[in-house]
DNA sequence: TATTGTTATACTCTATAACTATA
DNA sequence: TATAGTTATAGAGTATAACAATA
């Protein structure tokens, strides 16, 4: 059975380095929400943040109903009208009727969506990139050696 | 010289764990930040963002103005004045004019406030700390060998 | 009738400009 | 005059309700 600490755990206090479930909870939930704020710093477009997330499902997700973009972005279908729309009036995305069903439209991004989404994934990258040389070997390896850990969190396949 | 890939790196094929940085950079930017958006949504409180967001900057900061409240949430004035009218309609922050400089006023939280915070926090650390225990213990210690260069990454001292 | 998406309308959030109280 | 904060007002963003077109 593990101990649960009676004072509370300071996270940055890594000369501990517990592997403790409690521990390490507290101290990553600090530490990844702190470089997720950083990188989102990083990644400045000028698009509403509703505006981005909709680009960004429809390049990941590909040609899309309007509705199924809804769900995907939990957001009510009038709102997707309106992002929509703003992001095919900046030539983001494409807006296509279905043949067959002709009250459906679907979406899929631009050449000019998809590099701008590149181009801020590569802001993000340069960053991150310019972090890590700074850093010595050691910690380079010790992280290489966790981001598979970081992908089974949230549930990813290995590999 | 480090070489730089002439084709994309797939971020999951953790089969290579590179120790190249672009490799480390790119995957990183996707496994943190999808797990920064999985924690996020374990922390709902039924505030809105910038009021969750102004309620951490008070605890952290301690007594705060008005004025240093919105500049560190980067807001303008009058919408500090709405979202900490709300917090403290809501029991969740104090406001005491200052006796020196009547024109000051401060905001802290209350108990009330500190007791949602830390909800949210512990809602999330249950959330990571089962996560954590669905692990072996190898992946564990590579990830509590780790912590220490993801708080590195943003500047942060170690211990 | 049921479904897809749009239009009408209202509410929240945040901004700039103008104002009040105090220094 | 300058500063701290508030009030007035306007512009995004998103929601529900009502509607139009199509199945």
């Amino acid at each position: 059975m593990e101990t649960v600490p009676t004072t509370p755990v300071n996270p940055f206090d890594t000369a501990v380095r517990s592997t403790d479930v409690a521990d390490i909870a507290a101290h990553l939930r600090v530490s990844a929400t702190r470089l997720a704020r950083v990188l989102r710093s990083q990644g400045d477009t000028g698009l509403s943040p509703s505006q981005i997330s909709a680009l960004t499902s429809i390049e990941r997700h590909g040609p899309l109903t309007l509705g199924a973009l809804a769900d995907h972005e939990r957001v009510a279908p009038p709102s997707v009208t309106k992002v929509v729309g703003k992001l095919e009036e900046l030539g983001l995305v494409q807006r296509r009727g279905d043949l067959a069903d002709r009250r459906v439209a679907r979406v899929t991004v631009t050449p000019a969506g998809a590099a701008l989404l590149a181009e801020v994934r590569q802001r993000k990258d340069v960053w991150l990139a310019t972090r890590l040389g700074s850093l010595d070997e050691d910690q380079r390896t010790r992280l290489a050696a966790a981001l598979d850990v970081l992908d089974a969190l949230t549930g990813q396949d290995p590999a």
